[in-house]
DNA sequence: CAGAAACAGGACCAAATTAGTACTATATGC
DNA sequence: GCATATAGTACTAATTTGGTCCTGTTTCTG
């Protein structure tokens, strides 16, 4: 993931956990020790894409203009770094040489979609308390019943 | 993922296939269309790392050196790209400047788990065919309990 | 009205990473 | 000895990324 993503995620989920609040670039770069242009070009981005809602002038800022529970990290990394997705031919199809003869592309899919499921289900709103340690992990369904790779031959 | 990654599956894939053959750098080039230099270079970074053995010479080639049962998408991943890490702070902590004050970081360990256990799961075996459509997104085990964040407020 | 605070929108740059190539050396089989 | 094939390393070119800067425009306050 890239840092701006990364950043994005740490910027918004300083939003949800103050309540609506309306915070300007400045203090955004202050409190979460990021430098203030990249703030502000996070912050534009995410406005830009009616994430946030800002407000001009003095005593002007930016506020969520979400819920915190309808926003989830998948949909901040989607506008930021735009679709996630593992390999090449997941985000851009027919630019790889090599797809007519691929034959794993399909199982990409099915993975690529897995993690975009998992990281649509937590909100912002889940990123400002602690997620359980219970993630339940993404099982592949095989057609030949084999444990994971570490227990069978 | 890189893109070295990603052929670097495909050429496994490609000897998970074939029953314990050995394949020249050449041959694998020419039947999955990536450049000889690019498989060549991949193919001894795998062979370092024990994932495959080499026999130099006429009539020598590289073989999987393990079952394909028990190499996992996320040892290819890891051998050729290292640690696989969303952000930062997951694959080199200390770095990054705000991590005294983020209170998301732990989460993304949680995040990053589940990712890598999904990816841990999948053999090279499993490759070989078709995935079941069916894998079971990881589920985030939240204190509250909120849905996904397109159904709640 | 003047000025300060704060966002909007680009353009821009430098460093790091990545994709891909090339070359030399060494081992093997016939 | 020669052809085949890997080992290792160095190199380059292009892209991406992280980050900065500047010039507007809007809004509040005195």
């Amino acid at each position: 993931m890239s840092k701006e993503a990364d950043y994005g995620i740490v910027l918004l989920t300083h939003f949800a956990g103050g309540e609506g609040l309306t915070y300007s670039a400045r203090a955004l770069s202050d409190e979460t020790r990021i430098p203030l242009p990249m703030v502000s070009k996070i912050l534009k981005v995410l406005t830009r894409q009616g994430v946030l809602s800002s407000r001009r002038g003095a005593k002007g800022g930016y506020s969520l203009a979400l819920k915190p529970g309808r926003i989830s990290v998948a949909d901040i990394i989607n506008v930021i770094e735009g679709p996630i997705a593992m390999t090449e031919c997941i985000g851009t199809p027919g630019e790889c040489k090599q797809e007519p003869v691929c034959c794993i592309r399909s199982n990409w899919q099915v993975i690529n979609q897995a993690v975009l499921d998992a990281l649509e289900r937590i909100s912002l709103q889940d990123m400002t308390s602690p997620l359980s340690g219970s993630l339940v992990p993404l099982e592949a369904g095989r057609g030949n019943e084999l444990g994971p790779p570490q227990a069978t031959s």
